[in-house]
DNA sequence: CAGTGGTCTAGACCACTGC
DNA sequence: CAGTGGTCTAGACCACTGA
């Protein structure tokens, strides 16, 4: 038996609903809790119950004497420096765009194959960017995922946004997390040429999945830097 | 003026210190809710408010029926395999042990200072380790500290167990977070010969700083991996 | 001033645990 | 069975916001 779920819970499931439904979009004010508690019936408690909830998840916003509010994710971005790239460059200062080099439909290699949980010779689309900091290459970024949604991101402009600022801020997505697995490697090829670094040079190779709302892997990139001049920092949490 | 902590945070917060202080140690059974009531003369909802915050840090689990306990914090290192060596190798089915190569009072190196918040010129005792994976050398690891911190680590066995799982289990350490920073180097000289690699050889660096309960950081740690066997996996949540 | 969220009280019934 | 935490009600007073 599935245990039924307490009212409290329920309620916030509804209201959770109702933003990723973008019912309530970013930034707007949810009923007042007395209004709560008419619309549901139920006691104070309960509904500041449910809120919590979503106060835990980082999906509202409590302000004293004002109300509660839907968060805007894209302000708060704050999901480590490699998934913001251009945000990070350009508050230190300094000049950050990208070129976009190519958008083709490929085999999925084995690590998107695994973050995505696709079958052994599915077909995705991929966009490459090559990233500029003052002008230099800092980076070659490459984003591998569902046709219709690399599609949209290319849309949104990849040379001048961070992915994970047109995933929360254009296309309604909500985040929760990034996986991420770094490894170093030598440069070689085109990599190298198109990074201007002799073959051999270690890059640091990270490789990020945004995570949504609702557990799905969003979408995978995998992301190449001069290991010497760039690194990447991220707080882990239990 | 500091305005006055309300009742339900000055109860976690003398709960929290107990805690921290181990006069409640890991697995300990709290008093029971109606026990805190008669204790802090307040009322059940307060109580549960308090047990709330513990429980949001994760500093307490609650058992319907039996109480509320100290959670054992050694169960659930889930804070990346990088900050569980020999665990994480361990669990694969591979042998994993460390030589320890030196301790020795140095100037504390830049990274280090800013990690600790210390200033240019104090020194630090700092730990190395070998470790090495089925017999092979997979990576060198550095750790630096405060020095009754590192010797007190030395003595509970740097060659067999994590400095995390040491931190938390035997020293009664509390911590919430790793602060990590990674990149890409090239394998010189004596690391290069150590890690049995040729110079050149590009090594993934990562550097990772626990922080406590309190916000503290703990002490701050340099490891050094061939970058073609090993890499750095880590979920980033906001 | 009225409306909002922040805090708190004094109860209640339930499901679960262990004896 | 008694003790525990899980859920919920119907109130109350406060501090803060904005008109």
């Amino acid at each position: 038996m599935t245990a039924p779920q307490p009212r409290f819970r329920q309620i916030e499931e509804e209201l959770r609903q109702r933003i990723v439904d973008n019912e309530l979009g970013p930034g707007a004010k949810l009923p007042s809790e007395s209004a709560l508690m008419a619309e549901f019936a139920v006691s104070r408690i309960t509904v500041r119950q449910s809120l919590a909830g979503l106060h835990a998840s980082g999906l509202i916003e409590k302000v004293n004497g004002k109300g509660s509010f839907v968060t805007r994710p894209a302000e708060t971005s704050n999901l480590g420096p490699i998934t913001g790239f251009y945000e990070a460059t350009r508050s230190r200062g300094r000049l950050a765009y990208g070129k976009l080099a190519s958008v083709r439909k490929i085999k999925a290699p084995a690590f998107a194959v695994q973050a995505l949980g696709l079958n052994t010779g599915d077909t995705v689309l991929c966009a490459t960017t090559l990233r500029m900091a003052d002008n230099a290459p800092a980076a070659i970024f490459m984003i591998i995922g569902d046709e219709a949604l690399i599609r949209a991101l290319v849309k949104e402009d990849l040379e001048t946004n961070d992915v994970m600022s047109i995933l929360e801020s254009r296309l309604g997505y909500r985040l929760t997390a990034v996986d991420t697995e770094s490894s170093a490697i030598p440069a070689a090829g085109d990599v190298a040429r198109r990074l201007g670094v002799a073959d051999g040079t270690p890059l640091l190779r990270v490789r990020a999945t945004p995570i949504d709302i609702r557990g799905n892997a969003v979408c995978t990139s995998e992301l190449l830097f001069r290991g010497d001049r760039y690194s990447h920092k991220a707080r882990v949490t239990r």
